[in-house]
DNA sequence: GTTGACTCTGTAGTGGCTCCAGGGGCCATG
DNA sequence: CATGGCCCCTGGAGCCACTACAGAGTCAAC
C-alpha cells in the first residue's frame, strides 16, 4: 500500500496503462479527477489503482467501456442483486461466440484461396475468387 | 449487360453496398469518378458493378481498404505475377487464426465466470473476477 | 405545375484509443 | 542562480471504415 500520492507516471507504471488512456479515461468519466498537485500535476491514490485495473481486466475479456461503466456503477453497490452482471457476460459471451463462428468460416474461405502458386494473374485463383461471383464468401446482407 | 447508365442508387441495388458507402469509396479513390448528368448525379456503368463487387468480396473476407487496393492495383495487370496476392492472402489467414484463437481464450474465461446465479454483489463471481483477476476474491473499489 | 422519390455536397459522429505541438513544473548539478 | 533533463499539462488531430444527417437541387410521373 503507497501513502504518498504518485503521479501519472506511476499509476500508468503500476497498471501497465497507457499515460495519453488514463487521461482519456478521465475524460470520459470512467476514472474520477484525482487532485492536483500545486503545478497542476494529478495526484492518484491506490483506489484509483483498484479502478483503473476493474477497467483495464474489463477491456482485455472484450466489454466494451459502456459496459464497464455499468459493471462498475453495480461493484459500487455491494448489497444490490448481480442479475446485470450475470445478463452482460451472457451477452457479451453470445457476441464472442458469434464472432468466432463468422472467423471459422472466413478462414475456411481463406484457406481455400491460398492455394495459388506463382501464375500470372491472368490464371490466379486468388484474383479470379475476387472477381468471379460464387466463389467467395456469400452475400450477407 | 446493361446499356443504359444507372443512377447511384441502382449501382447500390446491385451490389448492395450503401450509397453512401459509394461515395465514400469514391472520395477515397477506390471507385473512379463516374461521369455525371446535366443535373450533376453520378451515371455508372458495368465496370463500376464489377470493381463495386471486388472491393465488397473483399471486405467480406476481411481485407483491409489499401489490401484491397493492391489487391485491384493487381488484378489490372492480368500479365503480371501474382505472389503479391498470394503473400496478402496468407498473411490475412494468419491474422484471422490470431484472432480467432485470441477469441477463444476469450469465451473460456467468459464461460468461467457466468457460473453466478443471483447472488448479491459482494459475493458476485462476475464482480469479484472483475476486480482481483485470478481469484475470486473481493475488494471495495 | 406539383408531388415525391431520388440525388447532391459537406460536415460530423462512431469506439477506443494514440500521437503531437507547444508550453510549464520539478529536481539535481555546476 | 542557471541549466539540463525528465516529467507533466492542455487541446486538438488522426486512425479505420463507414454512417447519418442537413439543406439544397434534380427528375419523372401525373
Ligand atoms: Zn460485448
Ligand atoms: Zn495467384
Ligand atoms: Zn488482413
Ligand atoms: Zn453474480
Amino acid at each position: 500500500m503507497t501513502l504518498q500520492p504518485f503521479n501519472i507516471g506511476g499509476l500508468s507504471r503500476q497498471t501497465g496503462v497507457n499515460i495519453e488512456t488514463i487521461r482519456y479515461y478521465e475524460k470520459i468519466g470512467m476514472l474520477p479527477p484525482p487532485a492536483r498537485s500545486q503545478g497542476g500535476f494529478r495526484q492518484y491514490e491506490d483506489h484509483h489503482i483498484q479502478r483503473l485495473r476493474f477497467i483495464r481486466r474489463g477491456r482485455d475479456l472484450g466489454f466494451s467501456i459502456d459496459s464497464i461503466r455499468a459493471l462498475l456503477t453495480l461493484a459500487e453497490r455491494p448489497d444490490s442483486p448481480c442479475e446485470g452482471a450475470d445478463q452482460m457476460v451472457l451477452l457479451h459471451l453470445d457476441e464472442v461466440e458469434r464472432k468466432i463462428a463468422d472467423l471459422t468460416l472466413l478462414r475456411d474461405e481463406l484457406r481455400k484461396m491460398k492455394n495459388c502458386c506463382g501464375q500470372v494473374v491472368a490464371q490466379c485463383q486468388i484474383i479470379g475468387s475476387l472477381t468471379a461471383p460464387g466463389s467467395a464468401q456469400q452475400d450477407a446482407i
